[in-house]
DNA sequence: AAAAATAGTTGACAAAGTCAAATAAATTAG
DNA sequence: CTAATTTATTTGACTTTGTCAACTATTTTT
């Protein structure tokens, strides 16, 4: 252990000792309500786990099987959990919080955001940032993984101002990160949107921006090009959260609006090197209709066009 | 509280729950020595405080009174510490490690750096770098330091993949927060890089990003239309990271390299109502030679050239 | 000199956490 | 198919940790 390697030491110990503090002050109000910090990780845990047993909280919070048994046992004479038995395996318990239960953990949340919004709100803004931030870098770093939780994700359809910057610095980034495009392919993506944008119209173009943590970490769009014809475009997602089905639903959601706008044939244009994203298309029903040589983006490219046809009628049928 | 609070207050929480396994983490091979969590923070603060009390321990841990005296007496009786009462006030005792006590402590400490050795060891140099900035970004922050947020911004002159997008995402977003612009605006960003890039060029034209957390917050470029004339453009701050005197900066970076460049003459496109801008501009000698009227993004607007005109030479001069 | 305040101590207790043995259901080995 | 083993949870007995109020000794205030 060298001398650098101390003063880091240093101090994140320093840090430490005065995280543990700033974290007892948060803790504070939960000493005053009637339940053990404990015992507000175990409701907590018991909402935010798709599926909660004994055996997942004693991992998850590294508790004592036996303290853990009492603490469900009190929380169930409370009623603010139930209990089911697993059908398929009669020692393990499913727990559920009963609405009571919900209500009792929604009231001990707004108590701690309380806490931590007296913590920041007299922060200047640029502060705020960069304490978020910086936390994302500890986190980051320690777990050493992007942090990815899919709960945390929204998708909505309304185009704000910034949305398409930030879908073009999105494409920039990756296709440069992971396939190599020059700048140029950033640039042409500009010239797609400002072309877009000389035909925009609610009644017939549409956008999706997945959101994580308020930043958008994926897009897709659907626009017209007649009454049956329409395109899909910008269909991208953050590397980090591929993989867990965004890219699917993204893709869902705009098929689901083409077959209600009434649009008979969906085409799409991409390169032959998207392999993933291409396997999507097919899989929703694009076939490949045509492809041609692309030199554009600092490396030879097959360009295609993939179209879908959607059976008219389809809304009917549902 | 708003919906953007709540997503720092959420990554906040995270943060939280996460260090807390961080600390619980580290905190165990104190479970596994003879000292409790408490203890150990007793000795710590006995050997770094100048003069050590009870009551001093007492406010300086929020401990409890009676707990200190037990924890107190007993590390009298293993002779970790020695008491010695005050000679001006009787009700006094000050505290102090015995070389037993100090040593004790020191293996302690060693086991606890050996721990965050662990933690940090297999984090790559810039991480553990990053680690420790974040970490003092956050006590600080906390501790109500002023965050010297100018020491956190980098400014590089390199044009990276996604930065125009980003670019285009701040003009989007801020000049719709703050001056109303319709989604027109954006497109025509769009429009203006994309023309750029099909005279892009490395040895006449100039991109300056500012960036704080790895994030732009920040932009201006030089773009030359003629050996001797060149249009300054994309002038844009983050509103959280002005008045710290970036603007500026990025200004005179800009207008420093026109020098450089043997460019004679620079111009700018602006609107009436970017005052504090406008001010900026005046104050490095830009003068407004023309205006008219712009309607397209949503308000009457008058568009205004300024333009700038650099006395030949006066690279030598310096 | 009496009353009030302060630093620290003590006893009685409650809360939090641990450990090993017990129970009940599932899985594996023979 | 039964016995042995493993797994999920529970229970009893216990220790540790932390709290509260009453107490002593000393100093400060009135």
């Amino acid at each position: 252990m060298n001398s650098r390697n101390m003063n880091l030491i240093h101090i994140i110990r320093r840090f430490n000792r005065f995280y543990t503090n700033i974290l007892g002050l948060l803790d504070k109000h939960i000493y005053e309500s009637e339940f053990s910090l404990a015992e507000v990780r175990v409701l907590y845990d018991i909402e935010h786990m798709e599926v909660c047993t004994a055996k997942k909280l004693i991992e998850e919070l590294k508790i004592d099987p036996g303290y853990l048994s009492r603490i469900i046992k009190r929380f169930e004479n409370d009623s603010l959990i139930y209990r089911v038995q697993s059908p398929e395996d009669g020692r393990l318990y499913y727990l559920f919080l009963t609405d009571k239960g919900k209500n009792t953990l929604s009231k001990l949340n707004d108590l701690s955001n309380d806490q931590i919004y007296n913590l920041i709100s007299r922060l200047p803004e640029r502060d705020k940032m960069s304490v978020v931030e910086s936390m994302k870098t500890v986190e980051n770093a320690f777990s050493g993984k992007p942090i990815k939780i899919k709960e945390k994700i929204t998708i909505r359809s309304e185009l704000r101002p910034g949305d398409v910057g930030y879908l073009i610095h999105l494409h920039g980034r990756f296709y440069a990160e992971e396939c190599k495009y020059n700048y140029m392919f950033e640039g042409y993506v500009c010239k797609t949107i400002f072309d877009m944008f000389n035909n925009y119209n609610v009644e017939k173009d549409r956008f999706w921006f997945a959101e994580a943590n308020g930043e958008i970490i994926g897009s897709i769009a659907i626009i017209g090009h007649s009454a049956t014809r329409a395109q899909l475009r910008w269909f991208i997602l953050h590397p980090s959260f591929r993989g867990i089905g965004l890219g699917n639903t993204l893709l869902n959601e705009a098929v689901k609006y083409c077959q209600e706008k009434g649009y008979e044939q969906v085409f799409l244009e991409t390169t032959d090197d998207q392999k993933i994203a291409i396997k999507m298309y097919m899989n929703v029903g694009f076939k490949k209709v045509a492809e041609h040589e692309n030199k554009e983006w600092g490396r030879k490219l097959i360009e295609q066009t993939y179209e879908l046809s959607l059976p008219l009628g389809n809304m009917v049928s549902n």
